[in-house]
RNA sequence: GCGCCAGUAGCUCAGCUGGCUAGAGCACGCCCCUGAUAAGGGCGAGGUCGAAGGUUCGAGUCCUUUCUGGCGCACCA
């Protein structure tokens, strides 16, 4: 028999089937590195529309996790896809640097080294340097490998002059913007109980927070009162015999020795009762759970009065040489304890608040490392506070105070890093207030910040303007300050009457020496060379007579969460790059961190939002939902999946998610998506196979000349909605939609139906042929568009099918997307329904032995000629040897056509085959194509 | 305790302002092709739309309650 085969337009690219993913993505990456691709786009752009968009910055520490790799691939799409557009987008990837975690750590390996003791023994000012200069080291370290576990995802940034906040510029701007916020009154510095950290001797934020369980002592005490006849008259009594208690309920026994009051609810009613012979206050609605709490037996109510009636009252704290007072409090609930609330403003936020309002001091005898001052009594003196609970609890038994005690488990906030439990603890903290009115204009922060999440910034999904709205309508003061080495120092210098001094001007005069030096300069200089810049005499803010020799420096540093929310100032528009950004993308964690926190010192330095649009995803979780993190010890390593999948099968798994959702993780799902990949791979080699012969010409306006009626021209059309749609979804952040709309294009638009059905022709029509020509220039615009519409998803791929269309030195990602429209004739969906129906009768006819789709003849009804257009492709498109349209049949024939003469070249049993001049059969088509007789 | 989100085929997800026998892809089963070949194509099976009430001529879609999972916030004196 004889072969044909060599007679063929059989395809051919260089365009691989396997991918090598792991091997060639490293290979792209250098290229595009060597191009210098990212300040080639930023040149040729340079009078583009520009897309301002803001790299939030992740944490220098440890190597890259699966829930960076989601959040990159998702801002490399927005870069990508905006590029794509012909826009300009300078993206600049940071990070932050400075902080507790760092700090913690370095720390504790100079422990392990038996360096600390060493360093302990330094003066202050070089210890610290010491161990910010590890800590430099660590963040350096660790920001080497982040960078190049991001560049390894392919994402598109500017890489060689990233932002940190331990930039000395960085840190300049970020001193600026703290100037400017004095400047708006809405810096002050203030003795106020914050969560501390005994472990680290710092006070910590609310997102340094952990909740954990944790055993405690749960106690309740008898406060005696100062005057049984107050106590008789409150109730409405006579007199009585013995001077009664006040119980209050406490689980943190070790805070008795700070309190200074007891607070009531005035609205509930509260009852004199006996209770196993002595006489107790406490709230009528709790008297039974109390008693059952304290396993009391004999309880008889003596009398019941308002809340309000206790106010004023009087009480002899239990082992501290000082009255207290009932004072009311909204905060009382009737929920747990006895309703008489242990208040010590020292040590707790609402004590504080209550104790703000009825002239309480903010008294607080625990020093910064958990142990008591002096001001206690003799027996707790120097001693810790969580052995005070102890002590407390004995004194108390020991004195009768103490009704009842035992232990039980709740929980408590912790130090998350090193997992202790946390203490409220009052310190002189600066600030940011957010319910303190401006200088310009009188607004509050809160006001503002409400106002801008209202109106001025779009959220999505939608519900994170909700989440915003609650989180800053409920958020208390910034605690700006940390005491800590790891740090922008906070600029402030005491005076000698122990008095503060910062003022907007000693700020920038600071900001200015650290421009040049960088914070270290905070530790290794003097007031005087810091302040050389500093004239006080022009300084409006400036105490009297202020001598700049008689300054010490103050060694407060900045939360970092007040850094990386100054990024916008630092970066943005430090490099030009403009305010406010188009768009900032983060985990939906940020709505308390990074989002809120450039909020606030945004609007506080410039009265507008940093970003107009806030985009959100959801959490990476493992198979089972539960949360994936390095703490767990479930997480997949970022690294390995790329060896195993490559980063551009991570990404077109990651351009699938419901990103607004938690996002479930497994292998299974990347090993899916590895198979949606070669879809797509295969498909693009197969139009890339097949237009290599195709003379070059102008692949827009040649593909415009298609036949609106044919084959060619429904896939043209079926392309350029594609290709708008999926346009359309990526602005709109939809990426997912784009994955989807491309998948189905290439699935089945293309591979199934188009593709499928052109191969005869691209095979077997002469290679000029117009008919296989007009396939040719149809199925080089898709792959030109299909490349671009690639790109932002799959940079890597595109680029390589683009440079095996176009050689070695192109780019597709300097490229843009083409532009066009095409309207097929309107009765294809009409044309494709009797497909559909086709299709499912030649199935039916592999039961009567017709297997193969070739052996088959069709007749189609076609009562109105709807068909009619289509009648030439309408073979092909079946995937038969013939077609017939019957305007009378009822349903789909299938003619059995096996005994019908084969064509030896096309394998089709179409009409026209007969033997030729060798005794070949072959179809006239054939015959022509290999110049038979 | 409060707020928010999700719960649709084995898996990942569509189903807008309520309206024909609830869709897609993957996976699965059977079959074809062997000239995209560690490819390609066809057909098929598969769902009480978390549960229970209610509104309606009609509800996956609206209301109430409830269960499960997740996130956030608060409280823990």
């Amino acid at each position: 028999m004889a072969d044909f085969k060599n007679t063929l337009n059989l395809p051919q690219t260089d365009f691989a089937m396997k991918a090598n993913l792991s091997q060639s993505e490293p290979a792209t990456l250098a290229r595009w590195e060597a191009m210098g691709l990212y300040d080639r786009l930023e040149r040729e752009r340079a009078n583009a529309p520009h897309f301002r968009f803001h790299d939030g910055p992740p944490y220098a520490n440890g190597p890259i996790h699966v829930g960076h790799m989601v959040n990159k691939v998702l801002k490399d799409m927005v870069v990508r896809s905006r590029l794509m557009e012909g826009m300009r987008v300078p993206y600049t990837p940071g990070w932050d640097c400075h902080g507790l975690p760092i700090e913690h750590r370095v720390v504790g390996e100079l422990v392990k080294k038996g360096k600390m003791k060493e360093l302990d023994a330094l003066p202050a000012d070089i210890r610290r340097m010491a161990i910010r200069k590890a800590c430099a080291a660590d963040a350096t370290k660790f920001i080497g490998v982040q960078a190049k576990g991001m560049q390894r995802l392919l994402t598109h940034a500017d890489y060689a002059q990233p932002y940190m906040t331990m930039d000395p510029a960085y840190e300049a701007g970020t001193l600026q913007l703290f100037a400017d916020l004095i400047e708006a009154g809405l810096v002050f510095r203030q003795l106020k109980p914050v969560h501390w950290s005994v472990a680290n001797r710092t006070a910590l934020a609310e997102a340094e927070l952990e909740y954990e369980e944790r055993e405690d002592p749960s106690i309740w005490v008898d406060f005696e009162s100062s005057d049984a006849a107050a106590v008789a008259k409150a109730f409405g009594l006579e007199s009585l015999d013995a001077r009664p208690s006040f119980m209050i309920w406490t689980t943190t026994p070790w805070t008795l020795p700070a309190n200074l009051a007891i607070a009531v609810g005035p609205t509930y009613r509260y009852a004199l009762v006996r209770m196993d012979g002595s006489e107790t206050i406490l709230a009528t609605d709790l008297l039974a759970k109390v008693k059952a709490a304290v396993g009391a037996e004999n309880v008889e109510v003596l009398a019941e009065t308002d809340g309000v009636k206790l106010v004023g009252l009087a009480y002899r704290h239990p082992f501290c040489e000082r009255e207290g007072r009932v004072i009311g409090g909204e905060h009382v609930t009737l929920e747990d304890g006895t309703g008489l609330v242990h208040t010590a403003p020292g040590h707790g936020d609402e004590d504080w608040r209550v104790g703000l309002r009825e002239g309480l001091r903010a008294y607080c005898p625990v020093r910064d490392d958990g142990t008591y001052d002096d001001t206690v009594p003799e027996w707790l003196r120097g001693v810790n506070i969580w052995d005070a609970n102890a002590m407390v609890i004995r004194r108390l038994t020991e004195s009768g105070h103490l009704v009842h005690h035992v232990m039980f488990n709740h929980s408590y906030p912790h130090d998350w890093r090193s997992k202790t439990p946390v203490i409220f603890r009052a310190t002189e903290q600066w600030f940011i207030g957010v319910d303190r009115a401006m200088k310009q204009g009188g607004h509050t922060l809160r006001q503002l910040a409400l106002e801008a999440v209202e109106s001025k910034v779009r959220f999505v999904p939608e519900w994170g303007r909700n989440r915003l709205r609650g989180m800053l309508e409920s958020r208390p003061d910034w605690c700006l300050s940390r005491q800590r080495a790891w740090g922008l120092p906070i600029p402030a210098f005491s005076l000698p009457d122990g008095s503060t001094f910062l003022t907007p001007a000693s700020v920038r005069a600071v900001a200015e020496v650290v421009k040049q030096r960088g914070s270290d300069a905070w530790f290794t200089e003097t007031p005087a060379t810091l302040l050389a810049g500093y004239d006080p005499a022009k300084d409006p803010a400036a105490p009297k007579g202020l001598q700049v020799a008689s300054l010490e420096k103050l060694f407060d540093i900045f939360d970092v969460w007040f850094e990386a929310g100054s990024s916008w100032n630092s970066v943005l528009r430090a490099r030009g790059q403009g305010v406010p950004a188009e768009l900032y993308l983060e985990g939906s964690d940020q709505h308390r961190g990074w989002f809120q926190l450039s909020l606030l010192p945004a609007l506080g330095a410039t009265g507008a939002p940093p970003f107009k649009s806030l985009v959100t995803h959801g959490f990476v979780v493992d198979r089972d939902g539960r949360k994936m993190s390095k703490s767990l010890g479930n997480a997949l390593e970022v690294e390995d999946l790329l060896k195993e999948f490559g980063a551009e099968v991570c990404r077109w798994w990651v351009s699938g998610l419901a990103y607004e959702n938690d996002i479930r993780m497994d292998k299974a799902f990347l090993t899916a998506a590895g198979e949606a990949y070669r879809k797509i791979r295969n498909t693009l080699r197969f139009l890339l196979g097949n237009i290599g012969d195709l003379p070059k010409g102008d692949v827009v306006k040649e593909a415009m000349a298609t036949d609106p009626a044919s084959l060619d021209g429904w896939a043209l059309a079926e392309l350029a909605r594609v290709q708008g749609e999926v346009r359309d979804a990526f602005t709109r952040h939809a990426f997912r939609e784009a994955h989807q709309t491309i998948f189905d294009f290439c699935n089945d638009t293309l591979s199934s139906v188009w593709c499928a059905a052109a191969k005869d022709r691209l095979y077997c029509d002469r290679a000029d042929a117009p008919r296989r020509r007009q396939t040719q220039r149809v199925m080089r615009l898709a792959a030109e568009s299909l490349c671009r519409l690639l790109a932002p998803v799959l940079p890597h791929t595109a680029d390589e099918a683009f440079r095996s269309m176009h050689g070695p030195e192109v780019c597709v990602h300097l490229a843009s997307h083409l532009n066009f429209s095409f309207t097929a004739h309107a009765g294809w969906p009409a044309a494709m329904t009797a497909r559909a129906a086709a299709l499912k009768a030649l199935e039916e006819a592999k039961a009567r032995g017709v297997e193969n789709p070739l052996d088959a003849g069709l007749t189609l009804p076609d009562p109105d000629g709807a068909l009619k257009p289509f009648a030439a492709d309408l073979a092909d498109l079946c995937g038969v040897s013939r077609v017939k349209l019957d305007p009378a049949a009822k349903s789909v024939i299938v003619t059995d056509l096996r005994e019908a003469p084969r064509c030896e070249r096309s394998r089709r049993r179409d009409e026209s085959v007969r033997p030729r001049a060798d005794g070949v059969p072959l179809s006239d088509r054939d015959a022509e194509a290999v110049g038979a007789a």
